[in-house]
DNA sequence: ACGCTAACTGAACAAGCGTTCAAATGAAAT
DNA sequence: ATTTCATTTGAACGCTTGTTCAGTTAGCGT
C-alpha cells in the first residue's frame, strides 16, 4: 500500500514535530534517528521528507519556532505594559515562568542542542535569544537609572536572573510540593533581592 | 606494525579521557564516534578497549570523576573553614566559581549528558549532585536559622542560587571584559543580595 | 467515472557505528 | 640474547544511519 487511508499532510506536520521535540528531548538530537521519529508519527522514514528537508533543518526549524513563539508572545502578554521598572521586572519574572514551565522539552532542546546546529542556524538563534536577554537588560537598566535597582554589573546581572529562572525547569514537577503560583512568588522575591529593591 | 614506539599505557589512558571529554563537550556523547577519539589520540580504534570497558562506561567514568573531585575539593578547600553563614556561603560561592569555571567541558558535560548515562549509572552521578547542593543547602539553613539569611523558600533558593552561579560557565570567557576576580564579586554581591544578607 | 495530485511505501544506497580478536611489535626483565 | 608481557594494528562482524526515489494508493475536483 502506498497512501494511508485518513492521510492528512498538516496532521502529519504537527505529529512530526511533535515527535520530534518529545524524542530529542528525551535521548538528544543526535542519538535520535529519522526512523525512531516516523515510527513515531505511524509512518515510514522516507515519508517524512515531505515535511523536512532534512534532519538538521528539523532541528532548526524547532528551535527557530519556540524563539519565536517566545519574543511574540511577550509582546503579546496579557498585563497591562507597566510603568515603573518594579512593575515591569515583577511582569517579566512572571512571563518568564509562565511561558516556559510549560514548555519544558522545547526549553531543554533550545539550551542543549544549540551545538548541534549548523553554525548559520547557530546564529540566527544566538540573535534571537540575545533579543530575549535585552529585554531584561533594559529594564534592568531603567531601574537602576532611576535608582530603584541596584547592580555591581548590569549586563552579568541579567545573565544571572535569567540563569535562575531558566533553572527552575530543571526541578519543578506538577506534582511537586509547590504550585505555580507559590514557585512564582518565590523566584520573584528571589530575584527583586538580587536587584537590590526595597519592597 | 603493532605496538608504537615510545607507546605507554598511562599516557594514552589520560589522553583518552581529555580527547573524550574535549569531543562530548563539543558535538555530544550521542554524536561522537570512537573512531573520532581515537584519531585524536593517535591510535586505532580498537586500542582504547584496553582502557574502558564500553562507550558508555567511559562517559560515566568522565562525570563520576568530575563530582568526586567537586566535592573532595569542597573537603580540602584551601580557605579556613568558616564559622558564621555568612562566611561560610561567601567561602562557598568563591570556591564554586573558582573550581567551575577552569573546567568548562567538564561541566557542560555533566549538565547535558545525564540522560545518556543507563539508569544505574545516573542514579550514582545524581546522588553526587545531591550531596554537593545538600552542603549549599545547610548554609543557608543555618544562616536563616540565625537571622541571617530570610528565603520565602530555602530549597528553592539553593536551586536558584546553584543555577545562577553555573550559568556563569555558558557566558564567562577569559579574554572578555571581566575578570576571575571581578565576576567572583558581582556573583558574591548578587548571591548576598537574594539571601536577603545585610553587608 | 476519470484524472490529478497529495501522501506514503518499501527497497536501496554508501557510509559509519560499537565492538571483538588474532596477529604483530616494542619495551622491560632476566 | 631470550623471554615475557604490555601495547597496538587492521580487518572483520552485524547493524544502523540519513537520504533518495520509483512505484502505489487515497482523496478531491470535475
Amino acid at each position: 500500500m502506498a497512501r494511508k487511508s485518513g492521510s492528512n499532510g498538516e496532521k502529519t506536520a504537527k505529529q512530526l514535530r511533535e515527535a520530534a521535540t518529545a524524542l530529542f528531548a528525551k535521548n538528544g538530537y543526535a542519538a535520535v534517528s529519522m526512523r525512531q521519529i516516523a515510527r513515531e508519527v505511524g509512518v515510514q522514514a522516507g515519508a517524512l521528507y515531505l515535511y523536512t528537508a532534512d534532519k538538521q533543518t528539523l532541528l532548526f526549524d524547532l528551535l527557530d519556532q519556540h524563539m519565536q513563539d517566545l519574543l511574540q508572545a511577550w509582546e503579546e502578554r496579557a498585563t497591562p505594559h507597566s510603568v515603573t521598572p518594579m512593575d515591569k521586572l515583577e511582569c517579566f519574572v512572571r512571563f518568564h515562568i509562565r511561558f516556559h514551565l510549560p514548555r519544558g522539552d522545547e526549553v531543554f532542546i533550545s539550551y542543549m542542542e544549540l551545538r548541534n546546529l549548523t553554525p548559520e542556524n547557530f546564529e540566527v538563534i544566538q540573535t534571537s535569544r540575545r533579543k530575549y536577554e535585552s529585554i531584561l537588560h533594559d529594564i534592568l537598566s531603567d531601574g537602576e537609572a532611576d535608582g530603584t535597582f541596584k547592580f555591581v554589573d548590569t549586563k552579568v546581572a541579567t545573565f544571572a536572573i535569567i540563569a535562575m529562572l531558566t533553572g527552575l525547569n530543571t526541578w519543578y514537577r506538577d506534582e511537586g510540593r509547590l504550585s505555580l503560583d507559590m514557585v512564582e512568588e518565590i523566584y520573584l522575591d528571589l530575584v527583586m533581592s538580587a536587584a537590590g529593591a526595597k519592597r
